[in-house]
DNA sequence: GGCCCTTATTTTCTGCTGTCAATGAAAGAA
DNA sequence: TTCTTTCATTGACAGCAGAAAATAAGGGCC
């Protein structure tokens, strides 16, 4: 054990701290001077801001790497964050179950697990969080360094900065203080947000977003969503509500979406959306996304044509985002990826012709992201309070 | 005429002092002790940044209002921007015609001016540019006091960092570094930005968009443009473009659009789509977006539904956006909010029926923004350049 | 090995910003 | 007149970040 307590704080006082330690837990090893360029910061200020973040072990010193190749001049001396220096848990709460992962300063998970819900009661989940917790705080004594912080992840309109679920509707609540309760439940410092934005977090500090300043993660599964990245920062909207590409109308004539309206690009490349669609087309019983996307690599052509229309929805919803906002970047992922093949080229086509003009020059990119990093995102939004907190 | 010279820089060296100057400018009248709490800096240091602006005559302190109801303690002095300090021109170019504005430092238009042009070429448009602020500088003359910079704003993808124009479609240009060229001419500091961000900046700092940190501005006019600020700041799209409601599909069994794709918004609630459509309904020669209105305000039933289902189409592509963004509030303006009454309703329940939850909070208002704004919006982008530049 | 060249990093010094706490100012109230 | 209240200013000060100069750490060359 670390003779380290709780209430240390993370060493980065400063603006200019904090912007060096996150360029380097982003951009993996960097030299000082690599920093001075990235961060606009000179070399005397990086200097001196690395130092207490080197002594109090949060960065280190790269060992010299013998493949280096030989270069002119002193060798630079690369830093990176010590991964092992700090531990975060993150939980993303669904409908019914939850998944947690144990992950390291730089969000490397460590551990994972899921735990089914029994009920959708705020106490009952919070039990069953606060269990979870336990269960993963004793993986992490295996480890030796403390637990830093929670962060949660739920869908629907989440205020972080109150940390309040102000709705969600998969889990029917209305108002739940959830950073409160489970801050005093476990006893560590608590983030609570929306999972869409919490992935899009993690994202853009170690994913596909990392050092773009505008880009969108569309997330394509149970529901459609979209995190947005604008100006370098994660898009939460006036009301709570931002990044709905889910219910971006596309068609007056489309099926009728659960919000009432029509042709939402949920109401028609959802998975329940395809499943109930290829019920309608093929006449088949299809049980669910599973069966579904096995009909249709089976070759059933109504089932092949349905998956091609939540395509071209997907395409086109994807293109209004790029006409809007012109982001650098759109990284689709999300469960329904394993369709991808099935419309692949749809979204494509779609977004090349509903994008206008250099709105199309934007980068369209997959990644499979597994569920675990939903859980993973929450993670990255601790570990985003406990870097910044102290350095407002 | 001042003793300034044109080189004398605005003093505000510090972002504080930059901050305090904004506050002022769009908040009208404040006292130090409400500038204090509104930039959440000290009153110490709201002392020490005022002094300057004041000594350099940018502020000025409010003679005592007689009107101000008596309050316990020291009265407090209330600061303002002296609009009489320092003049702007402004200039929008269109496809046939410059519009003009000569504004002071609190964008209050002075003389506005339009000149139509006889050619696209750029040099033609330089050489009419040229003529007209050789003309409103003549004019400026006549208030004593120099003017400081020239804003110019042109529709397309326009670099305003660059100070080019990288496409213009209505102007038939590309890659026209008209910053620098009008800057050598007319010997004045040039802001070249795209006419909707432009006005966008005005309506942040001047008008409905005060104090906001995310709201939209939907012109309705030849075109559906669109302005949006997200946390404070214009959206520019990573590759220049961003805003472009106008070529947001809502119907995928829609007109053709110019751009080549089916049921834009702007295919059908731009006033060429108007008058177009009109035609085809009635068989009316309609001439244009005036005959047009004058046949629906006389009651034709097609010319009325032809407006009905524009305003529908603008609800939708509004919708759109509040569901992407969540803004805290929607400025519709533009020529074509001369035909409001006959689509306010449409607008107002295609809105309402599209917001996808609390989204649906955001506040939607009209502003009518007479043509002499787009200009005045230039002139805003040369304030804002001029009160910033040198603050870094 | 000693010296020079180059680049990386650190040190030292300095300017400057913004905060703190105390003080002055300008009313109305007692 | 004196007190109270609120607004504004002052002066001391901490601390950040930049500039320039110094130092470190290699490789190459004689």
């Amino acid at each position: 054990m670390r003779s380290t307590s709780l209430t240390e704080a993370f060493p980065a006082h400063t603006p200019a701290a904090s912007q060096i330690f996150t360029t380097v837990l982003s951009h993996g090893p960097l030299t000082r001077s690599e920093i001075a360029g990235r961060t606009q910061l000179s070399a005397a200020a990086v200097t001196k801001a690395v130092r207490p973040l080197i002594e109090a072990g949060y960065l280190v010193e790269d060992v010299a790497e013998d493949a280096r190749q030989p270069v002119l001049g002193r060798p630079a001396n690369p830093v990176r964050v010590d991964g092992g220096r700090a531990l975060f848990l993150g939980i993303k709460v669904t409908g019914d179950e939850l998944i947690a992962v144990l992950t390291d300063l730089c969000c490397r998970i460590r551990v994972a697990r899921r735990v089914p819900l029994t009920s959708r009661e705020p106490k009952a989940v919070l039990t069953s969080v606060a269990g979870l917790v336990q269960e993963l705080l004793t993986e992490a004594d295996g480890f030796g360094v403390q637990v830093r912080g929670l962060g949660i992840a739920v869908s629907g309109d989440v205020d972080r900065a109150a940390g309040v679920v102000r709705y969600s509707p998969f889990l029917e609540w209305r108002d739940v203080p959830l950073a409160e309760l489970a801050a005093t439940t476990t006893g560590l410092p608590v983030t609570l947000d929306n999972d869409v934005r919490a992935l899009t977090v993690a994202e853009q500090w170690f994913g596909a977003g990392v050092g773009l300043s505008d880009f969108a993660l569309v997330t394509v599964g149970a529901g459609i969503g979209c995190g947005l990245v604008v100006h370098g920062q994660v898009v939460a909207g006036a009301h709570g509500v931002a990044g709905e590409i889910g219910h971006v109308a596309i068609d007056p004539a489309g099926p009728r979406c659960h919000c009432g309206n029509r042709g939402c690009v949920e109401a028609i490349a959802s998975d329940p959306a395809i499943v109930g669609r290829i019920r309608e087309v093929t006449g088949a019983s299809v049980a669910d996304a599973t069966a579904a996307l096995a009909l249709a690599h089976d070759g059933d052509p109504g089932a092949r044509e349905v998956y091609a229309r939540a395509g071209a929805a997907i395409g086109r919803g994807i293109a209004t985002v790029a006409n809007l906002l012109g982001p650098e970047r759109v990284i689709i992922s999300g469960e329904g990826l394993a369709a991808y093949d099935l419309f692949a080229e749809q979204i494509r086509d779609a977004f090349a012709a509903a994008a206008f003009g250099s709105a199309a020059d934007c980068d369209v990119q997959t990644r499979p992201l597994p569920f675990e990093e939903w859980a993973r995102g929450a993670a990255a939004t601790a570990i985003q309070s406990f870097t910044t907190s102290d350095a407002r």
